[in-house]
DNA sequence: ACTAACAGAACAAGCGCTTGCGCATAACAC
DNA sequence: GTGTTATGCGCAAGCGCTTGTTCTGTTAGT
């Protein structure tokens, strides 16, 4: 049993194909130990001796080992996956923003020791995320946009799979994480109420969109809080068309709004450009404001105000808030982040 | 072994605890069958009677039973799973271009029954894709941009994993997926020398990026092809910041050219602001043309002349060949994608 | 010196699926 | 009727790991 033994198992190791990987058979048998203790040494769980644990660990060093996976996955049955789920969109808003924020899972994910697995979804089509579920392939997913009535959280709940939203969701029973949307926009309409512009047209995106709800309630709760009128005649919130959007420029500026404010900067830069087509100059004649920064509007000739949210940020505390869930912990079941509203010339 | 202990044993089944997945066991157990059977079922292959096939077919579809995928994993040694290697880059035009990419790979390998792991991965660090390959959980990768002397392809290439590449590389041994670049910017510029312009410039962007290269070296061969010489005062090839892009829009001003091809539509944008800022009109005074038509230039006033690749597609077409080399078809060493050249207002 | 307690390691039964092999029974030839 | 081939299915051994239980040898307690 002395060194001698263990060295000429050792060799016996170095005549397998090389190509081949290593099992925890293949460790065991080297160091003449059970799997067992080679899979506690590991882990760390359970009874192991402290020689034998340096021991085991050295030669998996040494030899480069990884214990599979797939293996452990079945034996614990939980995978160390997790899942992002985003719209199969084009929008020059949307993308970056689904992109970053997935950049923002997967650094948390990957910090934790997951592995991040992204589906992407056109419509209300549920197809893609069953096959992960049923399948067993994840252990948790993150929703990354909401709507109305959203038919994924509906099959996620349905499905007993826990999993955290990127975006508010009417439901209780659900763990959502979101930018303060709403208190944004209220502080930047509040800001610009404060500096004589009573006029304040909205250009919201959808009435679907919970994002555009929810900054739409924070332009009306400015006004109430100075006791000033919304002149509903200055907003537009259907689903609108670019040429819709242009021509609804044309009504704003007819009505003698004193400022616009775009519920996003995919909206921003199409009244930017329509405004330019009209002449009208910015700030002078009318102030323009927009409810998400992004580097879209950056190489437009002047600054344009706006809110900042991190969309890195809102990817890591989802992931961060999706693992905690996974790992047994207590999680608030809303977490709402920080923003800022920068004030540039669009508004002076 | 008639209907009646058939029946018997399904009503045993709906006993069962209703959270609880029905595993092969389970619907073998129901049906009286060996779990053979029911994998060859399922499978299609192997010896399987027409009549059991239709019955255990019929069960599962019943009982909403769905194989684990991990077992399966296991016991086939594959994983149906494959991952694509994007940069956390933060880029107007890199963004879209590697979200966009990913919902094109997404979407094929969906069809073709793979889930697809996105891990981002920020400057040379590998350890990221380490885990993913070490524990067996991907089949296969498409490492999603290259670089001179590409650390992640050599990686890869290590560990003998196989794999794709998003974009060229000087290796005979990857398989790889490129638009045609070189050819691309070859016709954007031949067509420009055409036009009686014969200075013009090249602003690009980095010299360690292989597209910026292959761009570079279309502009070198459509001025060859017509004998015109190159006035390498108006190339522009380093690693560039804003600033010094500024400065040498100002140069290219100077120094008398008469247009300026863009590697990409961020430089664009900024050349385009700078020209601005210069006043120069666009195209009375200088002509401009970018080698990427993404949607960061669409609401510059004037319409510019661009390359249109399409970036879904690559992404599907990657994924397909990875998905060919998995299941064991022959693929070709490069794939060169087709591109447009879209002329607009900007060189009128 | 004898037992109780315990640490360290091996045993073995899974996790849920695939698949080579072999055993029946059925179908065909002569 | 026997011998041969085909067909449908079950058996059981894996895939590589985890983990509750059991066994063995020390150590401590009296």
């Amino acid at each position: 049993m002395g060194q001698g033994e263990q060295m000429l198992e050792e060799e016996k190791r170095s005549e397998r194909a090389p190509g081949k990987k290593l099992t925890i058979n293949d460790v065991a048998e080297a160091l003449g130990v059970s799997v067992s203790t080679v899979s506690r040494a590991i882990s760390g769980k359970g009874r192991i001796g402290e020689a034998t644990r340096r021991r085991v660990l050295a030669f998996i060093e040494e030899n480069d080992y990884h214990p599979n996976g797939i293996a452990k996955s079945l034996a614990q049955s939980r995978t160390n996956n997790i899942a992002i789920i985003v719209p199969d969109v084009k929008g020059i808003v949307a993308v970056p923003f689904f992109y970053l924020c997935m950049c923002g899972v997967n650094e948390v994910a990957q910090a934790r020791g997951y592995d991040m697995f992204v589906v992407s979804t056109s419509g209300k089509d549920t197809s893609h995320l069953e096959r992960l579920i049923n399948e067993n392939k994840v252990d948790g997913m993150i929703l990354g946009s909401t709507y109305k009535d959203d038919v994924f959280a509906a099959f996620l709940k349905g499905k007993g799979l826990p999993f955290v939203t990127i975006g508010e969701l009417n439901d209780e029973d659900v763990v959502q994480i979101d930018h303060d949307n709403e208190g944004a926009c209220r502080d930047l309409t509040a800001i610009l109420l404060s500096r004589r512009w009573k006029r304040i047209a909205y250009m919201g995106a959808s009435k679907n969109l919970l994002v555009d709800e929810a900054r739409y309630n924070g332009y009306l709760q400015a006004h109430r809080d100075v006791g000033v009128q919304v002149d509903k005649n200055l907003v537009f919130r259907e689903e609108l068309s670019e040429t819709a959007m242009r021509s609804h420029v044309k009504d704003i500026l007819d009505r003698g709004a004193d400022c616009i404010i775009c519920q996003d900067d995919g909206v921003c830069n199409i009244v930017l450009d329509e405004l330019r087509i009209q002449g009208a100059r910015i700030p002078e004649d009318i102030r323009v404001a927009s409810c998400h920064n992004s580097k879209v509007l950056d190489n437009y000739p002047v600054s344009v105000t706006s809110l900042r949210f991190d969309n890195t940020e809102i990817g890591r505390v989802a992931c961060s808030v999706l693992l905690d869930l996974l790992e047994g912990k207590e999680v608030p079941h809303k977490t709402i982040l920080d923003y800022e509203v920068v004030l540039k010339e669009s508004t002076k």
